[in-house]
DNA sequence: CCGTATCCTTACCGATACTG
DNA sequence: CAGTATCGGTAAGGATACGG
């Protein structure tokens, strides 16, 4: 999705189309879920810990949704000064206040995802639909 | 974001990084909310319909998402072969199941939008922070 | 250790034109 | 009306290498 970008550089996109696309912009843009999990699950961590924990993530791409996340404000950034510098990063109280939202979603995955797999295979399975 | 694109493509997204992304995978991809939105809020409609409601979308990608959104089983998609054809969309069982949800991302964001915007303003007021 | 800088690829999206 | 076809632009994202 495009995500929170630097402010508003889009003109016309979803974000006012529906009530509930600001909060997605903000809130489930690409790869900060899993940063907001990592980091509510277990806790402040460093840099490293959370590019290991999530994986598959680039260090550019972890640098770019943590800064979005800090200047949101769901996420603290704390710098120590020494040598080898440490930086440690954890939830703040903004975004702890999504842990419900993130629960219901869970919920919602739990009890739904095999639904929307068997209605893709369903349709996948169809002859009678839009091919391309 | 990406979206649920045809089937599996990405081989190492942010899908299995954390319980709640194959979530946001399926319901958050770009456009979907106000489709959705438009949907539960109105009830059953047209393509045009719809296309008008949401003002900026293209019936290019209107057509995409809906076709996503039928795959996944949150909509419904009822031909009627006439002249001039007909096609109604109305939100599924399954995509009703959705509402609460939405319901409550509604919710947070009256709550906390505000804090979102005000912790922006003070980012980037601040002298202090990394520059670009 | 914690990032940045650079290059490059591709997915996505808008505009436009056209069909059953 | 309800789409599809094609083209092209743009910006996010990955790979890699390097700096403080």
């Amino acid at each position: 999705m495009a995500g929170t970008k630097q402010a508003t550089t889009t003109v016309s996109g979803p974000e006012f189309a529906c009530p509930v696309s600001p909060v997605v912009d903000i809130v489930f843009s690409r790869w900060t879920t899993p940063v907001l999990w990592a980091l509510h699950t277990y806790g402040r961590q460093r840099f490293v810990e959370l590019e290991r924990r999530i994986g598959t993530i680039t260090p550019k791409v972890l640098t770019q949704r943590l800064r979005q996340l800090e200047r949101d404000g769901l996420v603290v950034r704390t710098y120590h000064p020494e040598v080898p510098p440490r930086v440690e990063y954890e939830i703040s109280e903004l975004g702890r206040s999504l842990a419900p939202l993130f629960a219901h979603l869970t919920e919602w995955g739990a009890a739904h995802l095999g639904r929307v797999e068997e209605a893709r295979r369903a349709y996948d399975a169809d002859p009678a639909r839009p091919r391309p």
